[in-house]
DNA sequence: ACCTGAACACCGTTCAAGT
DNA sequence: ACCTGAACACCGTTCAAGT
């Protein structure tokens, strides 16, 4: 597994994730809420404290976790049976991906309610989003389609897309985005800036404008609306086509 | 504001109301993390100890926390300024509703992850969805399509359908059901024993099966693929139309 | 550079006692 | 019936010290 971070020295990277990795397990075994700093520290045979020297607090660690499961749904994706065509429609490639990463989660039970607490976009997150996003754009769909998509389905499959372009509910404001990371997020990210940009190169609209929740909120419920009536009108069932 | 509970004496009733209301003015004004039993007990001027009369622990707080802003929902609703006129379709119904429900959480910031967070299906609570699903009833949709319909928009509407139908996820598995109390449950929430007990009029399935997950993900999954595909072949524009 | 031990300021909750 | 005080078994995190 490769998770790309700030890196300081090699020794530090390693046990970092050796702390991660039995966090994860240990998690696994008795829960995210029962994890806590001291049972890890056990769990490692090693003094509270000494976790301190790879892992901010708490909250860092808890991050860390996250990003070392999200990691894996590329691998869960890589793994799979079928090798799937070279060139197939967005929605099979979506389709595959979201079931691979609801079978990653599937596989520690306390992630989803964690990554709906975090706040902080790690990077294996944002790889992730970054793919997701990438095949939409590759489907042909606009950036303000792929947006509003992304905001729609958010909710419900991972729960983290849900406050990714909107600053606007953090207690402390972004600082000004420096253009150097600018350049290295459009570098690594190429999707994700052009969905979260287009705005700007939309002469009609007004520049740097934020999401706007009530509508993002509306067409997602207008989405669902349309198509339960649709399924509604042509009599669907749940029971097996005989 | 009328809130049915298992009742007991009224002295009672009032004192955990009140315990309750103000754990929630506290939560709005400092989060739901940093509202602890001690903060709480302090800010009613009393000793921690005495909330324990009032309520069971910290989780039966969160609950009843929940069931008061849940039931604010109603209120939200009766206030608005149209009216509605006395018939119209079950779109047109859900659409309100879903909307007084946004706009009374949105109210309480630190709503939408604690209701994530429960599993307990309080009043109040199954009173929503009971409202919700029979306006879907009414609407003609078929238990089946209104089942899966409820479990496709859970996550993203308020979080509390999740788990509404599958115990499976529970530690202790849930007593059988006592006669008495399903009679009841069937007087006052008629529209949810109608959807979860479809399935064992169906001659055609295995009776009392329970819920699908992997079925109801991928419903849910579906639901959004083919809206998004159906908007991006209408080249769908979020600008507003001149 | 990494780990330790003792300490601080908290938690939720119990128990036995007060009125 | 309701509230209290002291205590228990925990937390996350600090600081100063060890190697």
């Amino acid at each position: 597994m490769l998770v790309a971070q700030t890196l300081n020295e090699p020794r530090v990277r390693l046990r970092r994730e050796r702390v991660l990795r039995e966090a994860v397990d240990l998690a696994d075994a008795i829960g995210a809420d029962a994890l806590t700093m001291r049972r890890l520290a056990e769990q490692l045979g090693v003094v509270p404290m000494a976790l301190y020297k790879h892992v901010a607090n708490r909250e860092e660690l808890l991050d860390g976790m996250v990003d070392l499961i999200v990691g894996e749904i590329e691998g869960e994706l890589a793994s799979e049976q079928e090798p799937a065509a070279a060139s197939t429609d967005w929605q099979t490639g979506v389709r595959r991906r979201t079931l691979a990463a609801r079978r990653t989660l599937q596989r520690h039970p306390w992630s989803r309610r964690v990554i709906e607490g975090r706040t902080t976009k790690t990077t294996a997150v944002l790889d992730y989003i970054e793919q997701f996003s990438s095949l939409l754009l590759a489907g042909g769909l606009s950036p303000d389609l792929t947006h509003h998509a992304l905001h729609a389905i958010g909710g419900r499959m991972w729960g983290f897309t849900q406050e990714l372009f909107d600053e606007s509910h953090d207690a402390v404001p972004a600082p000004p985005p420096d253009p150097a990371m600018l350049q290295a997020a459009a570098a690594r990210y190429p999707s994700i800036v052009a969905v979260a940009t287009f705005r700007a190169h939309d002469p009609g609209s007004v520049v740097g404008r934020g999401c706007d929740d009530d509508a993002e909120f509306e067409f997602a419920l207008d989405l669902w609306i349309d198509g339960i009536e649709r399924l509604h009108r042509r009599h669907w069932s749940s029971a097996p086509e005989v």
